[in-house]
DNA sequence: TATGAATGAGATTTCATTCAT
DNA sequence: CATGAATGAAATCTCATTCAT
């Protein structure tokens, strides 16, 4: 039973080591296959085709992060936020079970974030801004009210969401270590939270 | 002489539509030559090969920016910056100019941005990086001199390089109007500026 | 034991079916294998191969029909057909017989008559054609030995043949419901009657 | 110009004679390729794909007989049938134009006719049933509109049209000399019209 | 009795590139 | 200047079949 465990867990490593080199679209079974041993024809007997392979290497981090996101959603729009008052150090939280979670799998999530062109994941990172732009906007329109005369800048609201997912993959692109990582996303967290408050809201003429 | 010239203006035009639709990797010479009307030798007459038809696509584009980028930082890091002030505004002149060279190749430069996957051009965007973050760099450092105790943050300074060239990447891809990209980016280069002043220094222990 | 009873008989149904949708060249061991909650290598088990499946769904009913137009050939032939008058209706035990049989079992029929392309009983048709047709000669050669100067008609006698078999195929294919089978055989058997009688013999030159 | 003809033409006759012997299914662009002197890849230079192979074979003859039959049924139509008197002999120069076609491109017909499982032509004699059940159908309402109180046999019209069609493909299988096919082809017809004057309408109750 | 794993050969299709003409 | 033909290699995928367990 081992050997059969094995076998699988091995062509889903060379799989995952070839999606990072190559891409999705550039990776080729073939290789893969020998790679780990057996021939194409055996691949189809562990998944249904490429994209379910590629499924195998990503699935399953993904669905972690998608449930962290949407649970630190949840409980952060219970706060209260009515004040809107930034103190440094506000989302460390969230940005320590982020990292630790994105480093976790760190080599599926880069595929799943930069390798994925051809796959039927292609395109994924614009779910997760998606995600994060409905919490952002929910968050801008209590803001708003709060501040007559003012208007919520629509575009900034969509490029801050970019970017925040963004400063996520850039850590995990250029930096291998997660403690260091933990660092360094502080002072680029509450850079976004100043650049928020300071420009999410503009004069209504 | 004159359908000469013709022939490979359609063909350049072709290939532009095909790689901004499907990608360099995905485009077909045969779909591409089809397109205009000619044979797939044909294009070997008008270019070396698959990279050189994408070059066609690109190069002038990319060169006219490239200068233009350069061109900027000459005259930005004669000036004083001595005083590390910044007034809204301050970058407006260039970011006029870049808006208005790429819009003006918009196409051409969405391609080569996001498109290039698997040319020669594929990493393009990292040299633009390098090119910004050297004078990023450079600045930060005059900055420092002023500030004995202060360390400079090198990862804030390779992230808000990456970010200041996502920032026009997005607008290209996002903002169809070239006047509206002109008042979005305002915004978010003030912002860019005053996250700079606050976050590229940090307590040197 | 009833068990493996059942395990059986459920492959030999979900293979019925496909083999009926997809016909046996295009019907996959895996897709039946997989409806019947088994795996492929477990068919291999119930039958020797493809072609054993597929003649575990369609020999019984096979033999039975063969083995009811042998029978009714050889009572047939004990007959005295020496006045070759036909009265309308006289083949209506063997037409009720048929039809009966053919309804009883009308997807292994369907399978074997239209969905054998590939497999072993491809072109059995012609062997029911052949059981037909040596039955007509030698009622044919009887009715010619009555008319001299006539001779019999080779092509015409083949042709009625496969015509008489194609009418039952045709009525298999495109009536459900047997009681209407029945009705509808009724005038196409007379007229397949006369038709032999006015045209089985032509002049001799 | 000879040399790149011939390739083409040399391939089409390839992959006629493989179509013939093991029907689209189970034909290899591979060997048909390799008889043909080529690489599998030079084939799609000349077409598209299998079927569009296929359809080179098949297409020309196809028209010519779709053209034929329509043609026939136009003028049919327009003939004087009040009388519905069948005088033997009078569908000949119908037989005789369709054999000398059919005999013309026999190996294309009988692909198209008897091989084309799988390929997009699969069921191309369903139309020609159709199209012939039409026509029959047009002059069944007139005949029926001479007999009051008899009602037209709905599935002996469709019987007898398919077995219009089968009566020359059974013709084409089965005979190879084109002048012997038309002497075989005149009692066949004189029994279809026998029987469609004698079966096609019956007692109204 | 049945499974799960794997084979190995084959299928069609796509593609950039070359080259004689 | 451009074509039409062809290559050759690679791609993904499918399948009946086998066999140790």
């Amino acid at each position: 039973m081992e050997k059969e465990y094995e076998a699988r867990e091995k062509l889903i490593a060379c799989a995952k080591k070839e999606f990072l080199e190559k891409g999705f679209a550039k990776a080729s079974l073939r290789s893969i296959s020998a790679a780990a041993g057996m021939t194409t024809g055996a691949v189809y007997f562990f998944c249904k085709d490429k994209n379910g392979l590629f499924g195998a290497v990503v699935d399953e981090p993904l669905n972690r992060i998608m449930t962290l996101i949407s649970a630190h959603f949840s409980a952060d729009m219970e706060t209260d936020v009515s004040q809107f008052q930034h103190h440094p150090g506000d989302h460390d939280d969230f940005a320590e079970a982020m990292i630790s979670m994105l480093y976790a799998d760190r080599d599926a999530l880069l595929i799943l974030l930069e390798k994925s062109a051809g796959s039927r994941y292609e395109g994924i990172i614009d779910r997760f801004i998606e995600l994060i732009e409905q919490h952002n906007l929910a968050l801008a329109e209590k803001y708003a009210a709060a501040f007559p005369g003012k208007r919520m800048n629509r575009y900034m609201l969509h490029w801050l969401s970019h970017v925040e997912i963004n400063a996520y993959v850039h850590l995990l692109t250029h930096e291998d270590d997660p403690q260091k990582a933990l660092r360094e996303i502080k002072p680029v967290m509450d850079m976004l939270v100043e650049g928020w408050l300071a420009h999410i809201l503009e004069d209504d003429i």
